[in-house]
DNA sequence: TTGATATATTCTCGTATAGGAATATACTTA
DNA sequence: TAAGTATATTCCTATACGAGAATATATCAA
């Protein structure tokens, strides 16, 4: 079996960085037209072409007719199976910061300890491991 | 130029569907063998090892021996830039739940009016497109 | 109509899969 | 040492890219 579509679904599409750039401009909020989105990011129409492709199948980005030209905005409804997928891992860098903060008021606590003249604070040792 | 390596950062390596679920089973908690992620998975055991092969490559997963077994625990440290450029598009939908509640409010205020007997609410048909 | 501009599509090529099958490696136990 | 268990790696194949080049399509301007 080989790597499934780009346009299978939007972890799939967001997949590539070019296309998180297209994602990012869309996200300033004005609706932009492709020469807009070629000239910001450097890339052949017809590359930003076919990434445009791949968001509008998964329907991060839709597109309407201006004269000659097509104009995108963002869907960001459709962004929000990632967000929900990663929000279950929050809690893992929130309680991360909560455990610095946790040590940062130990060591406080502890000179004040040591200020007030107290040799011997009760042992505090564990849970330490720095990385 | 081809796709780029799901090893090349974590938004590609995410982009499967089999290494989201053994990212959601060790964020479980617990570390797991690979015998224990094959059974609950439903997977070969040489296809289970690769996908862990791609997460150890990102960082997303670590492991270490204990005795013929390796045990993999979460790194998740490692999925946070996912977190931190989806976060950007969070405004969108709590935006969108904010003017839910604010259309819903209109909506009272304009019941409560045809209560009163005021039988010529000012306009306010704009907005009003529902999906 | 003719030419210019904006965008999408097709073609080609090198490359990287994902999974199955087979095998290799490392450790455990008798 | 030999057999058994746990895990990783290699080989294979079908598939799908991503970018460049060329081309097609649609619209505007004169």
């Amino acid at each position: 079996m080989a790597r499934a579509a780009t346009t299978s679904d939007v972890f799939n599409a967001i997949a590539e960085p070019r296309r998180r750039e297209i994602v990012d401009l869309l996200a300033r909020g004005a609706e932009r037209d492709v020469t807009e989105l070629v000239l910001r990011l450097g890339l052949s129409q017809p590359t930003v072409s076919k990434h445009l492709g791949v968001l509008r199948k998964v329907g991060v980005v839709a597109v309407h007719k201006a004269g000659q030209r097509r104009l995108y905005r963002l869907n960001p409804e459709e962004l929000k199976p990632v967000h929900d997928w990663i929000q279950n891992f929050e809690r893992f860098w929130t309680d991360q910061l909560a455990s610095i903060k946790e040590a940062a008021e130990r060591k406080v606590k502890q000179r004040a300890a040591q200020d007030r003249g107290a040799s011997n604070p009760q042992s505090i040792s564990k849970e330490q491991s720095h990385g």
